[in-house]
DNA sequence: CCATTAAGTAACCTTTCGGTTACTTAATCC
DNA sequence: GGATTAAGTAACCGAAAGGTTACTTAATGG
């Protein structure tokens, strides 16, 4: 039974690296399609064509999947964000962030997904985040004292409403549509709410005496 | 009729409409804290204190009992909004909004979940509450005749944005946690953020002609 | 080379979960 | 009152889903 012949042509070549990223980006889909609760074991294999079993050497469980994914996608922002600093503060980064959130939509619905299905209050890599949160809303600060932005109301809100008003279409495109009557991921509504957004930034943008303030120059 | 003589003290009084009652809330509760997938029929059981059967014989399956769940909670709304419709024109109908989905946590979840959930492209009553939407919009049309509203962006666009900004807080808290560094349902965050809301909504407001030009004392 | 390690597979196990069967008994209506 | 209907219960079922066992074999490195 020595018939150890050399590679028969139909064998199986071993790729370690290349399994664990097929497995996160078949995760990544099957999440972002299901959530947490929706996604299968076996549709992510599926996906990714590899043996279930596959999942549970890498990554332990599902709720390690889920994890090693959403740290994946979670560096993979931070990168894109500081690629795209420069170009980020030109006149109305509102519409930018919206367009960026179009472009990524499954990392959106990830994290719609998991900001809804955690009850308890403490969330994956919350310290990174947090981080991550804070410096954004450093970059509004900025903005506020160099002028270019309201000064009156919080940063930590304008945060906030700016998210709301960039990922929303996309994290809950259904609700989206029935206001639209068409899909949010069409072509066409993007442009024009991208063009929208820029058309209210107005909001955001240092009272120049516009409303009832607007007599002669107090201020 | 026949007057009802005493009852057996042990024996389980039966009460269908309580009954489906208890069950519609206890769905309520385990669907907008889980979604449909993470949801548990027997935990709605459970919560419901009635035997899991119950349910199929009322709501014949899950997907039922989902359905009914939302179609109970569309027409509250309704009727809700109906009542407050007077009040709904005052100045700023953004903040009274924001109370208004801090108020019902459950209900701006439970949409969350089926608007993120379904992959296809059509929604549970779709009809009714399309055209719900669509009398939202012939309000802010109306607000726009009236010089109460700018004319110059979309109905539409303008409703999206409201929504987007007065439920997104509560139905991505743990978005909206990291970002503020609190909870979102803090009586504080709420109260402060009604009133970000006021104070921003001059964007929404008619550009009273002035806002290029007004630039008299600058500083 | 050959021993060891780690990638890969198929078949299986266990629990969970949506849904059902079979039965009991309160209410209803002639 | 007695037959009929409908509310209610407990125990059960089969499929699905997460996770594991036991094994094979490519790669590695001394």
């Amino acid at each position: 039974m020595s018939a150890k012949i050399k590679k028969p042509q139909g064998v199986v070549l071993r790729n370690p690296n290349r399994t664990r990223q097929r497995i996160l980006n078949a995760a990544l889909a099957e999440f972002s399609a299901g959530g947490f609760a929706g996604a299968r074991v076996s549709g992510i294999a599926r996906r990714a064509k590899v043996n279930k079993r596959m999942l549970y050497h890498y990554y332990g469980d599902k709720e390690g999947l889920f994890r090693a994914v959403l740290r994946y996608k979670i560096s993979d922002r931070r990168s894109r964000i500081e690629a795209q600093m420069p170009e980020s503060d030109t006149a109305s980064s509102l519409s930018l962030w919206f367009r960026q959130n179009c472009r990524d939509i499954d990392w959106v619905r990830l994290l719609a997904w998991e900001s809804l299905q955690t009850d308890n209050d403490s969330v994956l890599d919350e310290r990174a985040r947090r981080r991550l949160a804070l410096q954004a809303i450093n970059r509004v600060k900025q903005k506020q004292a160099a002028g270019r932005l309201r000064k009156n109301v919080s940063a930590v809100h304008l945060q906030l409403a700016k998210v709301s008003l960039t990922m929303f279409p996309m994290a809950l495109p259904q609700l989206a549509r029935i206001i639209l009557g068409c899909s949010p991921h069409s072509a066409r509504f993007q442009r024009e709410y991208a063009q929208f957004l820029e058309s209210i930034s107005t909001a955001f943008r240092p009272e120049t005496g516009r409303s009832k303030k607007c007599k002669q120059g107090e201020k």
